[in-house]
DNA sequence: TTGTATGCGTTATCAC
DNA sequence: GTGATAACGCATACAA
């Protein structure tokens, strides 16, 4: 519209597509002196390509599709930001959506990610059977699946965590702590997380020799409210002296509701919880979780997605990262001074070719 | 590449340009039969149209950015979030890019968003002077500052919120509260919403007859750590009976630090901070804070960016949302039940018009 | 009412 | 080493 390429060529001197080899660097070689009058061209006129056009002709567009449940959950935000780096550092751009644990409103959000001609797409499926699946399979847009597995599928390519062995170790650290009336706050009966992270809770439990106190799961969405609320249940109802809750928002959520009725934490109710958020550092006591590894998750799915966009069919396996037990204060552990977190969730680069495609 | 509109043309027995009349409903009309013919065979082939060619020829690309300085914080994947919400409403899509607080990474995202092309940007600038803003003036992409004003700067199009007054109002309530030590715990000095609402608590101090303690304004980041770190050398070196800190984050480090130095909240110090972000309404005591409109700032951000981007010389002022006094615990107040929050930070939908110009 | 033709700004394949 | 030209897929003005 402002200035156009032909614009440039013109003051240079030459030709729209010499324009091109200059700031492509490539394919084929120009000369010198012609070069420095494109450059010169390109720096008085203030010329920048037109990445639309750009990718129409190459029919990529560089940029990549993430579809969440919520943005503001701090889990969400935390696993966004970590892929947020990685794709840059690939010089990669993120259109992302809300999925508002919707499925309308996920599929909307895909259906416009791929008319937008998006080179992949990480999805975190709501519950139940996503309703885009049909547009994802015609679309032969390369995707893969973060958090979550679609439910009842197992051939989609994913990043999870070791849910069930986290959820496992969460659970024994509290009976290591003595506790035995463990319940658990799970989050909603038909997610993947949640059915797991429950599995790894009855693993320890049986393990024990404990009775599997089935009255002791509750299926609540993850969040702080969710959590709260079922814990107040849980407190008030029956006799427990540990809470193992399936996300930190509800472990948070739940420290509110041990409070308020008067409990002490850890002395009364241990709690530990799954996901390693950055607030969970900073509760009194400070949450044990299981620290995900928020970085490395980002990289290898934005290493795997790249890998399916140039060979779609590749890389089709399912990648299950290990997660950590760390032991802080609401466990019964020596409660750590605040911020011994990293605080750096999407972590450091690594020593991947950081290569930005786009000029 | 797949299927294309010359496929749909075909199979429906009619010309190109017909099939885009009737996915497009205009500009042309078209014979009832000869429409349901081209329905008929978008259907059976799943074409989808090209957005990106589209893009290209409408010069529009229905896309909106947004650049803050860290998406992973728990204030601006709120903002984020209403951002999202209002865009979608309206039928935009979001580019989101996180700036972690770094011009030279800002300046990346902002030059790569308007190379897409992207019809209007929503900037949280860094502190400084942003090194974008050559190219945003340039590009002639209309933008619009977020919760920041850019330093120095006063003509930019911006929605804000009363910080000064609204910091004035939290320590006013310290006041009313008997407190008459009030340290604050400020962001960074060069951003503009710390300084401003540095002036607000000045402001509560000096109406109160206060000696103005300059020692008491403490600048540092926000964020939890920042605040924790802040508010232990604040509760060790002085003696204070209450901390106003610029923000809920680093109010959450200092209800941190309170704790672990043996202290109690609001007994020993009283506290009140700034934004109501979510996680404020959970912590134990629940945090009295300045809430923000978070739904509202999102409808009125992208109503004014839609609006400059029809008239880009219109619209040009700078917006001041009020911010509301959420009373609870940590003020000393009676501290509410958890979940008094109304967990919808993004706010419903208002009765604008809902138009979504894509397809 | 419908088919044809041109242009959006770029890259890449041609001859030169 | 360089200049013209054909796509990419769509929307629309124009001729039929």
């Amino acid at each position: 519209m402002v200035v156009r390429r032909a614009d440039v060529a013109r003051l240079a001197g030459t030709s729209p597509a010499v324009v091109s080899y200059v700031l492509n660097g490539g394919p084929r070689t120009v000369a010198p002196a012609t070069r420095a009058r494109v450059l010169a061209a390109v720096e008085s006129l203030g010329y920048r390509p037109n990445g639309v056009a750009r990718s129409l002709r190459m029919n990529k567009t560089m940029t990549l599709g993430l579809v969440v449940p919520d943005t503001a959950n701090p889990y969400f935000a935390e696993l966004a930001r970590a892929i947020e780096e990685a794709a840059f550092a690939h010089g990669y751009t993120l259109l992302i959506g809300n999925g508002a644990e919707d499925d309308e409103r996920q599929t909307a959000y895909v259906r416009t990610f791929l008319q937008r001609q998006i080179d992949g797409l990480f999805l975190v499926p709501a519950h139940g059977t996503p309703s885009c699946l049909p547009d994802l399979e015609r679309a032969r847009t390369p995707w893969i699946t973060l958090d979550r597995q679609v439910a009842g599928t197992t051939d989609i390519p994913a990043v999870l965590v070791d849910n069930r062995g986290g959820a496992r170790t969460a659970t024994e650290h509290l009976l290591e702590h003595g506790r035995r009336r463990i319940a658990c706050i799970a989050g909603p009966e038909d997610v993947y997380p949640a059915t797991d992270r429950v599995a790894g809770w009855r693993d320890a439990i049986a393990d024990a020799g404990l009775p599997a106190a089935e009255t002791s799961v509750l299926n609540v969405p993850f969040g702080r409210h969710p959590g709260y609320v079922a814990a107040r249940r849980v407190l008030s109802e029956r006799i427990v002296d540990a809470i193992f809750t399936a996300s930190d928002e509800q472990a948070l959520g739940a420290l509110r509701a041990v409070t308020e009725l008067g409990l002490r934490c850890p002395d009364d109710v241990a709690i530990t919880s799954f996901d390693g958020i950055a607030a969970a550092a900073y509760a009194t006591p400070a949450l044990t979780t299981m620290s995900q590894p928020f970085g490395e998750l980002g990289r290898v799915a934005v290493s795997r997605l790249l890998t399916r966009i140039t060979d779609p069919e590749g890389d089709t396996g399912i990648s299950v990262l290990p997660v950590q037990l760390t032991a802080r204060g609401s466990c019964g552990c020596p409660d750590p001074p605040g911020g011994d977190s990293n605080d750096d969730p999407a972590g450091a680069a690594t020593s991947e070719e950081a290569e930005r495609a786009d000029t």
